[in-house]
DNA sequence: AGCACGCCGACT
DNA sequence: GTCGGCGTGCTC
């Protein structure tokens, strides 16, 4: 007998362990490590892993298997034993770890249902209840008057509970018709048609005329306007047979790309290639930064690195940040790759990424371009793994299992002994002090292509407009260059950083502030259903006019929300063309790409936007980057703040001036003086580097400390503040003199859905013990967690410090 | 997690 | 006397 070692799932502590189960002989060929399958675990079925097969087992009494879900394992033995490397280092479940692999849609759904045995012993009153097949979901049922009848009737064994696990992953099929005649017994067939077989006859031609063998149902209607009861006599005849074919739902089915061919390169690109080519072909791992500045031509290096890699027979795998995605990102690889790339970004239904999924999974590409998520690729012959925009912060998790996707990257390289490259304009301190120190090779390209210059960049006080009585949010200069464009027929980019910072609402009079009732966050304003809403918890409320405090009339919006900064720029300079791209105009599907299509054709002369067009994007006829708030994000506390800012002021700068046409860039701050705005605007990486790196070293934070973020939550708060306060002290006690304990400390946004957060955060070079401690406080408030519904989230390396 | 079992208070 | 509260312990 063969024995299948479980991860089961179900996210506890007690249950994080592999548990046995027998495996049936007529599924001793497919069961094997990384399959998914459904087993009893106590009175219900739940979904569960493979994880190893054995041959005995020391348990008295095993289950069996209940079924197997998939033909061929959805895990490798990589993924598997990188699952193992991701709970450690995150300390999450093994099933978390497992499932944050794969797509949303291989997950599992479960159904209670009751299921009558002898509908001659239900009472005639439950009969409309159950139906026709005698069922009924438990969840509909469990609150009505009746229940405990039910209940009674399932202790007598006359109703039964079943425990159903849904697998979500539908496949697509389509309805395709097969032509089983030759030509001439069509012909024949056709001869005998009554002439009233109007319909049949035509059908027939049609097939005939195209040569068809086969065709879809949907298509052969429409062209021969005909309804499927012609269909069925023809497949009564045995003409045509119906059958069902999966297809792939491809989100990019309706373009055409251009096959792009490799470019030359310049010296600068030369040099960045060659370690990396020299690399592939030792076959070897090693991880390169590649330090380019806008407009270097990076992507033009990933795509013939990424094209060595393919002639290697080898696979590749790009992430690129979630926001810059965009279609011009992606036309770039499958114009150069074609059906050789998969695309898995979160503007993508569950059904389509995992379609997606799938041609990796089936080895049908050989190429993924896509976010976070995307680095658990199921390849098996890994020849490069490339992350653009390094410093991107949705590169790490939110969510457990917390993870960074470097981290994953590297672990991977590692294993497969293939090139990791790591691209940005502006690297983290922590990936390029790793490549002062020569743990990674460095790769600078400093020219942009072609010899652009960098666009001139013009900072402009804002303290200063207003004291010069200019209370709006352009300032004159910007105002003057944006007519100049619109004059010259050129266009222009204003980024407005919202960050932390969107429309709320204040009285005038008191002061007062509309905050969520449940979460310790001020209400932000949405236009489109006209109420304010919790970004947390979704609480909702509709917008009022006078003020809840104090009756005053002067309750007003504040903030800057981008449709405001349109209504005010229109006012200006009526003759404007604008696209506003941010979260309202950009939720309906492919509404994004087609706001960048219109730009691109010069249907406006403004782009106005969000975070969401500070990347990517390149148009030749840009010459103007506007900046209208530079410094929201400086005063947000997080120690990354600086660089932050820095990185964000250079990605927009980039915008302008890719190609022919000079760029220019204004950025209005209220803190002009400071050293990232002003290190941004000579485009000096280097120096804002050496002097973030001194305010680090300073502060002690990374890359000279490694962090740990702990929060705890409860409904209550002197709760929440015991608890944080004793593990504190414990982690004190327990670590070295080197490690700082900051907190116990209110976390910045101290409640979220009725429960209080307190936070501490630890800062430590070297504790060999920190791992096992933090496992251990876990274990220790295990009970308390399931019984008094405490919280505890443990963040390694955290990278909001909320 | 989710479910059953089991031991103490307020009711038909 | 029972019904049902939720503390405790188990799931191959």
């Amino acid at each position: 007998m063969t024995y299948a070692s479980v991860i089961v799932d179900v996210p506890a502590k007690q249950i994080d362990r592999t548990f046995d189960y027998g495996v049936p002989e007529q599924w001793k060929d497919i069961v094997q490590p990384g399959v998914r399958v459904i087993v009893p675990f106590g009175p219900r079925n739940v979904q569960g892993f493979v994880v190893f097969l054995k041959d005995n087992t020391e348990l008295e009494k095993v289950k069996p298997i209940q079924s197997v879900l998939d033909l061929q394992p959805v895990l490798t033995s990589e993924l598997l034993q990188l699952a193992q490397w991701l709970k450690n280092h995150t300390l999450c479940y093994t099933i978390s770890a497992l499932q944050a692999m794969l797509p949303a849609a291989l997950k599992a759904k479960y159904e209670k249902w009751l299921i009558v045995k002898n509908t001659e012993t239900l009472p005639t009153e439950l009969h409309s209840i159950f139906g026709e097949n005698g069922r009924v979901l438990y969840d509909n049922v469990k609150d009505q008057p009746y229940f405990p009848i039910i209940q009674k009737l399932v202790k007598q064994d006359k109703i039964e509970l079943y425990y159903q696990v849904k697998d979500k992953a539908k496949k697509k099929t389509i309805k395709m018709i097969d032509v089983q005649f030759s030509q001439e017994q069509l012909t024949s067939y056709m001869k005998q048609l009554t002439k009233g077989a109007k319909a049949q006859t035509r059908v027939l031609t049609y097939i005939m005329e195209n040569e068809i063998a086969k065709i879809s149902k949907q298509e052969l209607l429409e062209m021969t306007q005909t309804s499927s009861s012609v269909i069925k006599t023809l497949t009564n005849e045995g003409i045509i047979t119906e059958i069902e074919e999966e297809i792939y739902r491809d989100p990019y089915k309706d373009r055409n790309f251009q096959k792009s061919h490799p470019l030359p390169l310049s010296d600068q690109q030369l040099n960045a290639i060659t370690p990396i080519l020299r690399c592939i072909e030792k076959g070897r791992h090693e991880s390169f930064v590649m330090f380019g500045v806008t407009g270097s031509g990076k992507t033009e290096v990933y795509m013939q690195a990424v094209d060595a890699v393919l002639q290697k027979g080898q696979e590749a795998i790009i992430l690129v940040p979630e926001i810059s995605l965009t279609p011009q990102m992606v036309n770039r690889f499958k114009s150069r790759f074609g059906d050789e790339v998969a695309v898995l970004h979160s503007g993508l239904g569950i059904g389509e990424k995992y379609d997606e999924w799938r041609k990796i999974h089936r080895k049908e590409v050989r190429v993924v371009v896509g976010a976070r998520s995307a680095i658990f690729a199921p390849f098996e012959n890994v020849g490069i793994i490339i992350i653009d925009e390094e410093h991107e912060s949705s590169y790490k998790q939110e969510e457990t299992p917390r993870y960074h996707a470097k981290d994953v990257a590297i672990q991977r390289g590692k294993y497969h002994n293939c090139p990791v490259v790591l691209g940005s304009a502006t690297p983290t301190l922590e990936t390029f002090a790793r490549a002062k120190k020569g743990l990674y090779t460095l790769l600078t390209m400093d020219k942009r292509m072609n010899e652009q210059a960098m666009p001139t960049v013009e900072i402009v006080d804002m303290r200063e407009e207003l004291r010069e009585g200019n209370r709006s949010m352009f300032s004159r200069v910007l105002v003057e260059k944006l007519q100049d464009r619109i004059d010259r027929g050129e266009q222009s980019v204003l980024f407005l950083n919202k960050r932390g910072y969107s429309s709320f609402m204040m009285c005038r009079d008191c002061g007062f502030v509309i905050e969520c009732p449940h979460c310790d966050i001020t209400l932000t304003y949405h236009r489109f259903s006209n109420s304010m809403k919790c970004h947390y918890c979704g609480f909702e409320e509709p917008v009022v006019s006078t003020c809840p405090s104090c009756q005053s009339e002067h309750f007003r919006f504040f903030g800057t929300g981008t449709q405001k900064v349109e209504e005010e720029l229109v006012k200006i300079m009526p003759e404007a063309k604008i696209i506003r791209m941010d979260i309202d105009t950009t939720s309906k599907k492919g509404s994004h790409e087609k706001l960048l299509e219109q730009f691109g054709q010069k249907k406006a002369n403004v782009l106005l936007g969000t975070q969401m067009i500070a990347k990517g994007l390149d148009f030749p006829d840009v010459t103007l980057v506007g900046v209208l708030t530079a410094d929201t994000m400086l005063n947000v506390p997080d120690f990354r703040s600086a660089e932050k800012t820095f990185q964000l002021l250079t990605q927009v700068s980039g915008r302008a001036g890719r190609h022919v046409l000079p760029g220019e860039v204004i950025i209005q701050t209220y803190t002009p003086e400071h050293y990232s705005v002003q290190l941004a605007s000579t485009h000096d990486y280097h120096s804002f580097y050496n002097k973030e790196m001194m305010v680090r070293k300073l502060h002690q934070y990374p890359p000279f400390y490694y962090t740990v973020l702990l929060t705890v939550s409860h409904e209550e708060l002197p709760k929440v503040v015991q608890v944080t306060e004793k593990i504190s002290f414990f982690l004190k006690q327990q670590l070295s003199n080197e490690a700082i304990i900051l907190g116990p400390v209110a976390s910045p946004i101290a409640r979220i859905k009725d429960r209080y957060r307190y936070q501490c955060i630890i800062k430590y070079k070297r504790e060999p013990k920190l791992n096992d401690l933090l496992k251990t406080i876990l274990d220790k408030y295990q009970q308390q967690m399931v019984r008094e519904k405490l919280l505890i989230s443990v963040d390694l390396n955290p990278y909001m410090m909320m």
